[in-house]
DNA sequence: CTGAAAGCGCTAACAG
DNA sequence: CTGTTAGCGCTTTCAG
């Protein structure tokens, strides 16, 4: 038996089998202009019971208009970026756009790889996290004619519109509130910062606000891979066996932090008595652990959410809107284990 | 000031810019047939001086090819399906496909819409979670003429190929686990079923698992939405007011799992001895809690590595290539909230 | 309200 | 090795 690969389903097809030209039945098929009750009926069931799919590529292409837009993010492995995620895609969810996902896995020759990849599908609009990019990134951004939303941090300058947080300023605000509790001999535990731009400046911050009231970190340790909670406690550990006398640690993110929390309550040490804790996050996890940990909520899904409204306005009025730059403020929880923490 | 919307260079621009015919500038940037190495060195330098990025909308039409494998998963917000992704994307690396990733939240209707929507961009291949689909879905998935890799699951019959592990098996084979031990008063937390069908039919295999040896569950509760920690916390305390005989606790997850087990310690109860515990999933974070957690792998990266691997195979060799039904083996940890575990 | 013609930007299939 | 000619399946545009 010989099998023909079966060509799929054309607009003609359905044309053929209602009897009404293939105009007709796109019209119908986007609810586009103006068709009769009658005819619109006869189509719609033809296209039922053939089971015909219409083919975006061919309309895309005859429209010049690509429902898509791309969103390119560092890594899926991170759960910050799933929620920036799901951010877009709840924005987006009653739009015709649709977002496709590029992972770039900090690299920025990856980077511009995907960048090149999304657009060659000349979607509606980009969303990228980070402002740092190569000049080659920069340069594709800037000529594609499309609006371009640079996510998650407002520290720089970007090539279009940009929605995020300050994670400088995010992590002044935390140098001054362990700094309000007195506390004074700081460690700061995070990821390999080379490839984290986001983390680099939260640790910037953090240095300069502390600096300012003459205070210095007195200890500082990176890892990279691995799992994050067991991270926290092995490095926690090993940086109060190096300086016992640390009397808070500041973790580059909630995981991290979690790990050295449940580790400092395994040896039956006070917190946030005699070490007081923060991490960087919000994430959902914290609720469940023994102690709440500080954070600072980075406002991930809202970040994302606001990003896809900039795209969908740009795309309803694509000469107006003026480059648009949002930053939100990061909700700082204080939650147990930063002493007698006060507004 | 009049600025008229910057059409993207085409082909065209580049052919005239380096004086060679559209179709060899074609073909250089496809790498596709005999290029003299002047003129395709004459057309590179061309097409990055204009920074040219190909149309594949418009390619994709004309050369009837896609390079697109669509990802239909439930949700992105339970680090199970970014590791599934991230295994497609690994196996995909070098390749000239690219997924793209629909979300249905664990809802069939949505599922329907995602899954037309991608077939409308005419993906050379589907891999999509679970063996449960609508008829309707069903329907698409067979006549869309492309090869569709079900994932996850192998209890059921799925309508193509099909990668993943028996949940019903890992059920039963933790009721032995757990039989062998000596625990007889088994209690169940899970997320509410009838939107997962992967969780069902473990607890499923679990409940057949116990029956016969003649044991039966004697508390079960269900949760959804929420940090799952917590939740774990909560309900387990719930469970044990409510049935303090219980000498086991089996978690659909490794995360209310992992809350359950900080809250038992914290409590002070003996884990194993009093109580003993298993998860499910043998997601990385458990390598930080106090007790490692037995619990189960289910082999996330894999099967998304050799869903991707079956759907390049197919477009290699579309005609041959048997419907492959690949079932892998979740590999058991016992962790240290098993009492003395033996192989 | 419906249809016919033209063409989106690229590539398959031939010819040189 | 290079160029020419026809479309891919749809939508835009313009006529009825």
């Amino acid at each position: 038996m010989t099998r023909t690969k079966p060509r799929p389903l054309t607009l003609r097809d359905v044309s053929q089998a209602c009897g009404v030209s293939e105009m007709t039945v796109s019209r119908v098929l986007r609810n586009s202009g103006d068709v009769s009750d009658n005819t619109r009926k006869r189509v719609l069931e033809a296209a039922k019971t053939l089971g015909y799919v219409p083919n975006q590529i061919a309309g895309s292409l005859a429209s010049q208009q690509v429902n898509l837009v791309a969103v390119i993010i560092p890594s899926l492995s991170n759960m910050v970026f799933p929620e920036v995620l799901s951010g877009i895609n709840a924005a987006l969810e009653d739009t015709p756009l649709q977002p496709v996902v590029g992972v770039t896995d900090y690299l920025p020759e990856k980077e511009e790889r995907v960048l090149y990849e999304m657009l060659s599908w000349r979607p509606s609009g980009v969303i990228i996290a980070g402002l740092e990019h190569s000049d080659t990134s920069r340069a594709m951004l800037r000529s594609a004619g499309i609006p371009v939303v640079e996510i998650m941090d407002v520290d720089g300058t970007p090539v279009d519109a940009m929605v995020g947080i300050s994670h400088r300023r995010a992590g002044m605000d935390m140098a001054k509130a362990i700094l309000k509790e007195g506390y004074r001999n700081i460690g700061f535990m995070g990821t390999k910062m080379p490839l984290d731009h986001r983390a680099r400046k939260r640790f910037e911050g953090l240095t300069e606000g502390l600096a300012k009231a003459g205070v210095e970190i007195q200890e500082r340790a990176f890892y990279s891979g691995g799992s994050a909670l067991a991270k926290g406690r092995e490095m926690t550990q090993a940086m109060l066996e190096r300086n016992p006398d640390l009397d808070f640690l500041y973790y580059s993110n909630d995981m991290i932090g979690a790990g050295g929390l449940l580790w400092l309550l395994e040896q039956g040490i006070d917190v946030p008595g005699q070490i007081g804790l923060a991490g960087f996050n919000g994430v959902e996890l914290l609720q469940g652990l023994p102690k709440q940990l500080a954070t600072m909520d980075a406002c991930r899904a809202e970040i994302g959410a606001a990003a896809a409204r900039i795209i969908l306005e740009r795309k309803d009025n694509p000469a107006g809107a003026e480059k648009q730059h949002i930053t939100l403020e990061p909700k700082f929880s204080p939650g147990e284990t930063l002493r007698r923490y006060r507004r």
